[in-house]
RNA sequence: GCGGGUGUGGCGGAAUUGGCAGACGCGCUAGACUUAGGAUCUAGUGUCUUUCGAUGUGCAGGUUCAACUCCUGUCACCCGCACCA
């Protein structure tokens, strides 16, 4: 009998469709199951490969989890906001609304087709009113607690994109949009204080089973370090100058201290200075390097000593230089450290450049050399002499700063504050009124959503002002307080808000009076399983964590973390083994597949490739073998017979592969899940025939990943009723042990002979019977037997001399 | 530089965690069926060797009755972060 996948894959979806056969139930006595995968940025590209594999393997679990009688809620959105769109809007004239609609469409139908089991009567879209209305809502929560704030600052500017970037966006120093190189600007921005939440971030990975390297990526990024804050004066002016230190017992070694070149003293004491206008060419000088030039030069270090000004040091009250350097960096810290040449690698390059005195207080190194990181005694360090532990000599230097009044315990984050603002278009309007008399004033709840004007220019201003700031219309409103003429705030929010508290709106997407119900929220919440790209564990997940905890401290959501557990998936590359790109050609369309072989082949096909969480190579060829797979599995109907039970046969073959099946699924085993039904597969046609339980079990334990064909031969052999009312297989524990087992036989750890043997038979009985191999035998003959090991059930190895 | 990871046939990848290396799939070889085959089926397929056998998981050592797996050193590639005081 031959397939027809293409009707079979119709008759089925619209099946599914009209019965609602994978809507999430709103009955709360079942156990609950939440399955989210990254919703998609609906390109006009369409769908990726990629995107197949992201979401299958969640699908596999969802459709598990059905079976295993579970409410399961697996729903798919757009996250629709972002610059991709509205570049097309400018290039083409097409508003975004539109290109937005019509991509949203092609993105659905093209899911459609694969067979995704979600449930698409919770979708959301980022860009609908309905949908941000909640994010503005969420945005004005913030500003009240405070969390979201305004302040003139350095920003990484994009020249290209004419946008103001977050740090995360800006990385290595290139729009993380266009690549172009990142320039800094003053300016006043929005931001979201997720500083404030960093130790709640790094509290509440030890209560979530993610992939270990998120949870690291995660707390690198967070960056927290403990130390303490010291001030030294400076000798010719009344001022301190603060500093940030790890090793505050290094205090005794410190023979200069260096500032950011922006750092505020140097304007504030300028007559103070008689090098002053040296100071402003290097700082000139350091603003024209770009990022790559600062990080090759790493290790050739350059500064300017400030004439005029020098230090005192706390410890021991000795006079020492101040130097500027871009090697110390306004952003982290307080924008000056105590240098220790003798145990920091950078203090000990710049001394050494410029001729500075170099103090051993830990001994085990040679300074003269190079500088020494690792702990010692500390030496030359009056009270901490003697001392060997690192954290004891920290913790009396700290507690003696704090005693004297000069210093105290610190801690810093790498993280810094959430640039919240973008001069674009296409994004949430950020609700906020500036009145001249009463200042930032917040657009009332009730006034919500604040709505995205139609324009017909979406292009930035010239000096990066936001397109919005021409709609005279949106700018000139009335202020809520007053009632005085007053203007709204022009700028929108970044990509990232929409995508930061999608997965509570999934809950009850359609609720006009809330984001969610709490009651639905106390049921689903949190997300069982998470699943994306490793791309996402820094920005993307870390925001929506920050989001979520600030929604618990409000007591709108009911549980800490968001995702109780996270995987991420591995990218398909192309079949010339790099990243799949437009520009190389190497790009795989999944239409393409699902009309030359099905959307069961599809999906089979990109979990069977390779390890779930590695980069695979796509292969042309290695897809026809699903294919095969496939086929062969429907012309299994030719050869079953009438049997209820298991055959005797196959029975173990069976129970064992439930069992694997069952559990490969749960742990990102895909591949070797479907390898094990093909092994089972091969089996079958070798023994000839099939029951009609084992043709049951098997089609049960491939239809998370076939669903199509499996749910048509489950029609075929006429099992009754739709194939997710039925019950994922049992395996039994005592039936996956084969009655005769194969024992390997080495002689001196080399195979000789292989023995089928009962699985009851003893130790002794095994040996006798491996001593009669005549391999075994020609091999210890001669020889005395010094020891013989037995594996039970698996080998024996006699060593012979 | 720091952190994480990977290295197994012609290819994608398995290996119950120290116990038969190469499951499963692709590709390839031979055969069958066929007007035909880029369909299907059967058999074979790490390397060397005519056989016996030897050898084999990036490389060099080590531990062990036994090592892809553990230890030491080393090389290569990939992914993060990048002067974080």
């Amino acid at each position: 009998m031959n397939y027809d996948f293409k009707s079979v894959e119709q008759k089925w979806q619209k099946i599914w469709e009209e019965n609602k056969t994978f809507e999430a139930k709103e009955d709360y006595s079942k156990p609950k199951f939440y399955s989210l995968v990254e919703f998609p940025y609906p390109s006009g590209a369409g769908m990726h490969v990629g995107h197949i594999k992201a979401y299958s393997g969640l699908e596999v679990v969802s459709r598990k989890r059905r079976l295993q009688g579970y409410n399961v809620l697996f729903p798919l959105g757009f996250d629709a906001y972002g610059l991709p769109t509205e570049n097309y809007a400018i290039k083409t004239g097409i508003h975004p609304r539109k290109v937005t609609d019509d991509n949203i469409k092609n993105f659905t139908s093209q899911l459609k087709r694969v067979g995704f089991s979600f449930d698409w009567s919770k979708t959301i879209d980022t860009t609908d009113e309905n949908y941000y209305k909640w994010t503005q809502w969420i945005f004005l929560k913030m500003f009240e607690k405070g969390l979201a704030f305004r302040d003139k600052t350095l920003i990484n500017y994009c020249p290209s994109c004419k946008v103001v970037l977050s740090n995360e966006d800006s990385q290595g120093g290139k729009c993380d949009i266009c690549h172009s190189t990142i320039v800094q600007k003053s300016k006043d921005v929005w931001y979201l204080r997720i500083t404030d939440y960093a130790d709640k971030l790094l509290e509440g990975l030890k209560e979530v089973d993610y992939l270990p390297n998120v949870k690291l990526q995660q707390e690198n990024w967070i960056g927290k370090s403990t130390g303490a804050f010291v001030d030294f004066s400076i000798k010719q002016v009344d001022e301190k100058l603060k500093i940030y230190t790890t090793r505050p017992d290094t205090l005794f070694g410190v023979t200069f201290m260096v500032i950011a070149p922006e750092h505020p003293i140097i304007e504030k004491y300028k007559d103070k200075i008689s090098n002053y206008s040296e100071l402003v060419d290097y700082k000139t000088e350091c603003a024209k390097k770009t990022e790559f030039e600062r990080t090759q030069l790493v290790k050739d270090k350059t500064g300017v000593k400030i004439e005029g000004l020098s230090a005192i040091n706390p410890i021991n009250d000795k006079e020492i230089p101040i130097y500027i350097s871009d090697y110390v960096m306004m952003g982290y810290g307080t924008g000056a450290i105590m240098a220790v040449p003798a145990h920091d690698e950078r203090d000990y390059d710049f001394a050494k450049k410029f001729g500075i005195d170099i103090i051993e207080v830990l001994k085990g190194g040679d300074i003269t050399k190079a500088a020494y990181t690792e702990s010692g005694e500390h030496v030359n360090s009056g009270f901490l002499n003697g001392i060997v532990d690192k954290n004891e000599a920290v913790e009396k230097a700290t507690a003696y700063l704090a005693e004297k009044g000069i210093g105290e315990k610190g801690v810093q984050y790498k993280m810094k504050d959430w640039a919240f603002n973008r001069q674009r278009y296409w994004g949430e309007p950020i609700p906020i009124v500036y009145c001249d008399k009463c200042g930032m004033v917040p657009v009332p709840y009730e006034e919500l959503p604040l709505k995205l004007p139609k324009v017909d220019e979406f292009k930035p201003g010239q000096d990066g002002e936001s397109p919005l700031a021409k709609v005279e219309s949106f700018v000139n409103c009335k202020c809520p307080k007053c009632g005085a003429p007053a203007r709204r705030e022009t700028d929108t929010m970044p990509q990232w808000a929409g995508s930061s508290w999608y997965f509570l709106r999934y809950i009850d997407p359609k609720n006009d009076k809330v984001f969610a119900d709490k009651e639905k929220l106390k049921y689903w919440m949190p997300v069982d399983w998470y699943n994306g790209g490793m791309e996402h564990v820094t920005r993307h997940l870390i925001y929506s964590r920050f989001w979520h905890r600030f929604l618990y401290d409000l007591g709108e959501v009911p549980c800490k973390e968001p995702y109780a557990k996270r995987t991420a998936q591995g990218l398909i590359l192309g079949p010339d083994g790099d990243k799949m790109s437009k520009s190389k050609g190497n790009v795989v369309d999944p239409n393409d597949v699902v009309d030359e072989y099905g959307a069961d082949v599809l999906r089979t096909y990109v979990l069977f490739m390779g390890d779930y969480e590695k980069a695979a190579p796509w292969s042309k060829d290695a897809v026809k073998g699903c294919k095969r797979f496939i086929d062969r599995t429907f012309s299994l109907l030719d050869i079953v017979n009438d049997s209820e039970e298991y055959s005797e046969k196959l029975e173990t073959s069976f129970h064992k592969t439930i069992k694997k099946v069952s559990s490969d699924i749960e742990t990102l085993k895909y591949n070797t899940a479907i390898a094990s039904l093909m092994t089972l597969l091969n089996e079958i046609y070798s023994a000839g025939s099939i029951t009609r339980k084992e043709l049951k079990t098997f089609i049960l334990l491939l239809n998370p990943f076939a669903p199509h064909i499996t749910e048509e031969m489950w029609q075929l052999a006429g099992f009754g009723g739709m194939l997710n009312e039925a019950s994922w297989p049992e395996y039994d524990e005592s039936k996956c042990v084969d009655s005769t087992i194969e024992i390997v036989v080495q002689v001196n750890g080399k195979l000789k002979a292989k023995l089928s043997v009962n699985a009851e038979s003893s130790q002794d009985e095994i040996l006798s019977i491996a001593k009669e191999d005549e391999k075994v035998k020609s091999a210890i003959e001669g020889k005395n037997i010094i020891k013989e090991i037995y594996v039970k059930g698996k080998l024996v190895n006699i060593v012979a001399k």
